[in-house]
RNA sequence: GGUGCGUUGGCCGAGUGGUUAGGCAUUGGUCUGCAAAACCAAGUACAGCGGUUCGAUUCCUCUACGCACCU
């Protein structure tokens, strides 16, 4: 008789409290911790990521930490094929549960639904209309997308130039409209999933959201901003704690705004964090 | 005690005799390969009393508070 095989996948906003939570669940189940999070992946950055201590990590076998590089950008759909076929390993190597952390919903959704088959970016495409976007408006790309995928133009986001450039380049790249990969299903996945997902009081995940950012600091942010300076265009870096900080080693502002503003965003980013999984039912949720 | 200036939503800040500046924060939301990204939306404020006026946040009186200066 096979065995039941299930995911255990523990989400929640940032600097709820999810890696202590991981720990004691991984250790109950005997899992290693598989990451969800589309930025402790990369191994170039570690402080301003929050990534699992060093110890922790040696106890328990970590997947999706540091494993790859910020100059080969990553994505929604790697990590998809990448994370399937780690469990598939896992679970044959006798696991019968599994637990997975992290605070990427889009990720998380890719892992359990499945992304349609789009196909991805070509970097020249995508290169050239980003440069239109910047130096057309969207406004002009929206009027490309319309007369190739009125479905899609009709229901993306008006605005948001991000969505437009990659509707656009697929149906450039395919002959065929964008809309017309979405199937609207998930896909079937060959073990039992739930989610359980950790939030706190607003204001209290706001307060630890703030003490971590200073934290961070303490910690030797900085010098790892200003290695990774270099870098700053990369998408990979493009992130809360990295890009506010760029700013203050070019003399934009001082160390204290930068704070101000990394902590900022990271409240705002948990907010967009809560609001992904408002929506989704199957995630049991418990207040730490 | 006197004179002058000021008092705008959580904060900053413009402005006007009659379609509610704007920014930030806050809150809600969107999401199919950059997702810690990108994007959308919401709140109806003018210190208080009275007056002028068809109508006052905007003009006038007084009161309160703040700042500055004077005796």
């Amino acid at each position: 008789m096979a065995k039941r095989r299930r995911l255990l996948i523990l989400l929640g906003p940032t600097a709820v409290g999810k890696t202590d939570q991981s720990l004691s669940y991984a250790r109950r189940y005997d899992s290693p911790i598989i990451s969800c999070d589309s930025r402790q992946l990369y191994r170039e950055m570690s402080i301003g990521t929050a990534v699992p201590p060093e110890a922790l990590r040696a106890e328990i076998p970590h997947y999706f930490i540091r494993d790859h590089s910020i100059f080969e950008p990553y994505t929604a759909g790697k990590y998809e094929v990448e994370a399937l076929a780690l469990l598939e390993r896992l679970f044959n190597e006798g696991h019968e549960t599994l637990v997975m952390a992290g605070g990427s919903g889009f990720y998380i959704d890719a892992l359990c639904k499945g992304l349609d088959d789009f196909p991805s970016a070509d970097p020249e495409l995508r290169a050239m209309l980003m440069r239109r976007l910047g130096e057309e408006g969207v406004e002009s790309l929206r009027m490309e997308l319309k007369s190739l995928d009125p479905v899609s133009y009709a229901a993306l986001d008006i605005a948001n130039g991000q969505r437009v450039v990659r509707a656009l380049e697929v149906c450039l790249m395919t002959g065929r409209p964008f809309s017309s990969f979405k199937t609207g299903s998930h896909k079937a996945r060959p073990f039992e999933i739930e989610k359980i997902g950790f939030t706190r009081p607003r204001a209290e995940l706001y307060a630890r959201i703030d003490a971590r950012v200073l934290k961070m600091v303490e910690d030797g942010l900085m010098e790892e901003v200003r290695r990774l300076y270099p870098h700053r265009a990369l998408p990979a870096l493009q992130t809360v704690g990295y890009k506010e900080l760029f700013p203050v080693l070019e003399g934009e502002y001082g160390l204290e705004r930068g704070v101000e503003l990394v902590q900022r965003n990271t409240r705002h980013y948990a907010k967009r964090q809560l609001s992904w999984w408002a929506r989704d039912k199957d995630i049991r949720w418990e207040m730490l």
